[in-house]
DNA sequence: CTGTTAGCGCATTCAA
DNA sequence: TTGAATGCGCTAACAG
């Protein structure tokens, strides 16, 4: 007697509930399972009575079409694989949030990866996630493993690194320059009048390319001393806390507080606001990020917009071009701007 | 002349670099596919020897296992999907956060579908998330659609409640009462003094069962005004803003503001701060939410802590106790802890 | 427009 | 400890 499958095992034991089949569902709707798959995905393929018909029975049933199978056998997973330091902050939720609303729209799931700030971490994730064959991969920052590197060029599937721009791209770039933004920054606020920076920052790297070209321009302009307290991840409301009451134990006190983010700034403006400190008279604050879209700058505050919402959408759209086999730009800049505060 | 195989195919184009196989692997290494397979995934059932050498050849050679073929002859995916309101958003992000690093670490991967807090859309992506076959699934909540009630109760896999409480568990449930929180915070706020409280939240469904049970208790307690804003998603600094400029706008300013999440208290801080407010001596401030795990409360602020890395663990430890066979609770209440301000 | 055939790449089952 | 056969559920290729 033949051996059996694991299928007519699963069966006999009677307790386990196995899903539905194309085949069950062909069976019932009197047609073969090429003709359910094609009504389910190629419904132009299909006659209207049939697909109507094949949609009905697959309704009824409460079928749910195997992906692992139709993958395989497609090649084709219609996944796409998001590799960022953490989720926990809101400058890159934000931005993975809209990548993953575009690709919902587009009938693609997102296949989340949490690197923690380490490349180490990253090439581990992107093995582990290599395996599920994502039609996609989208990598934060331009700072890879060279094992990394090496992967995803033998691969051949579309890769958007996000977030930065530079020289060597491993295929699509979305992003800004962090050094731009230091370098605006520096000129923007010295044209102001101030001349006492400081500088609160998580060691985040795309971070600390902003405050060094900050300093390095400062230095150019004149300003030698730019004090900067760089405190450890995740970056907390509590840093910024932390950070300006190590600033204004200083000699110097800053007249100008620059953060590595707007959650860190808005730590600043708490602390400030329980030592009595008038914000911008006394004490003016500049944030980072602007995840809330041109509304985050206030009286009070000044901030660095990136438009994450936006640069989510172009990550997934140059994703989307590349699936649908357009050619698309290998660098796209999406810019910052500097919104001020209002003058008191 | 037989027809050629799809892989053939693709042999033939040129271009294309097809993915190693196991055969291919086997081949390299002198062994037949299947001792590639366990030397990967059952080291114990292959002698030291060939493993060594077939993870060497593995190595060279760069192979990934295709994951897909793997978890359709297994029927296991190790992917757990988890279905959230939104990423862009602390307090569910750190969740996901927790729950994504106890899995990572145990071998599994993380499906992510944002809800935007409808059930509508919640029972869409579950569709769509289904067929991937998840080992495990986490929800947010416990508002659910029939239909995907059904679904899941026909599926026999794993399935965790976030957040919240309820009678009906679907499976298990890991979370809090929300309604205690009101009522605990109308109890000890009014214990403390307070006459005059206000209000400020996002619609979001917990926030809303929070912010009623917080009016019953205080009815309750005598005081029948409760001034209250309830803003549209999502919860952003600026919200809190807007919030507190509309309750001073009223006859009555309230003494004290509950808002529904820590970014809103934020956002209420900075507006205080801009218009001169001393907090908490003028204007008492509390919070929900702390994902900086009882640092957030500070001589300002307030805040309801509910834990959320914790919250994520214990998540991800019921799900794989459950996947490891083990049987679990199932409801598992996390709790919450009111942290107040430091007397002024 | 519909069906037949033949894998996709792997892991389970059984046999050696 | 290793291997051969088989099928997981689906879709691409081809034929009608």
């Amino acid at each position: 007697m033949a051996r059996k499958s694991r299928r007519e095992l699963a069966q006999l034991d009677g307790t386990t509930e196995l899903p539905l089949t194309v085949r069950e569902v062909a069976l019932a709707a009197g047609v073969s399972p090429i003709t359910v798959s094609r009504a389910l995905h190629r419904p132009s393929l299909v006659s209207a009575a049939t697909r109507e018909h094949v949609l009905a029975v697959v309704k009824e049933l409460g079928y749910v079409p195997n992906l692992l199978a139709g993958s395989l056998a497609s090649s084709k997973s219609r996944l796409v694989a998001i590799l960022l330091p953490t989720i926990a902050n809101s400058i890159y939720a934000t931005v993975v949030q809209a990548i993953m609303d575009r690709l919902t729209e587009a009938g693609y799931q997102a296949l989340i990866g949490p690197t923690g700030y380490s490349p180490e971490k990253e090439e581990e994730l992107l093995e582990a996630i290599l395996g599920r064959r994502p039609d996609g991969i989208v990598l934060t920052g331009t700072l890879h493993t060279p094992a990394s590197r090496a992967r995803l060029a033998a691969l051949n599937i579309p890769v958007v690194e996000a977030w930065d721009l530079s020289a060597e791209a491993l295929d699509m770039q979305v992003g800004f320059s962090h050094e731009q933004v230091g370098v605006a920054l520096a000129e923007h606020f010295v044209a102001r009048g101030y001349r006492r920076f400081g500088v609160i920052s998580v060691d985040d790297p795309r971070a600390m390319r902003r405050n060094l070209a900050l300093q390095a321009r400062l230095v150019a302009l004149g300003i030698p001393e730019l004090p900067m307290e760089v405190l450890p991840l995740p970056a907390t409301w509590e840093v910024g806390r932390i950070g300006l009451a190590r600033l204004l134990e200083r000699p110097e006190p800053p007249e100008l507080v620059l953060c590595s983010s707007d959650t860190l700034a808005l730590g600043v403006v708490a602390e400030a606001s329980s030592r009595g400190l008038r914000i911008p008279a006394q004490l003016a604050v500049v944030g980072f990020g602007d995840t809330t879209n041109g509304r985050f700058a206030t009286p009070a505050l000044s901030t660095v917009s990136v438009n994450a919402d936006a640069m989510g959408q172009r990550v997934a759209q140059a994703l989307l071009d590349r699936l649908a086999g357009e050619q698309t730009a290998v660098s796209l800049d999406t810019g910052f701007a500097l919104i001020e505060r209002q003058s008191s």
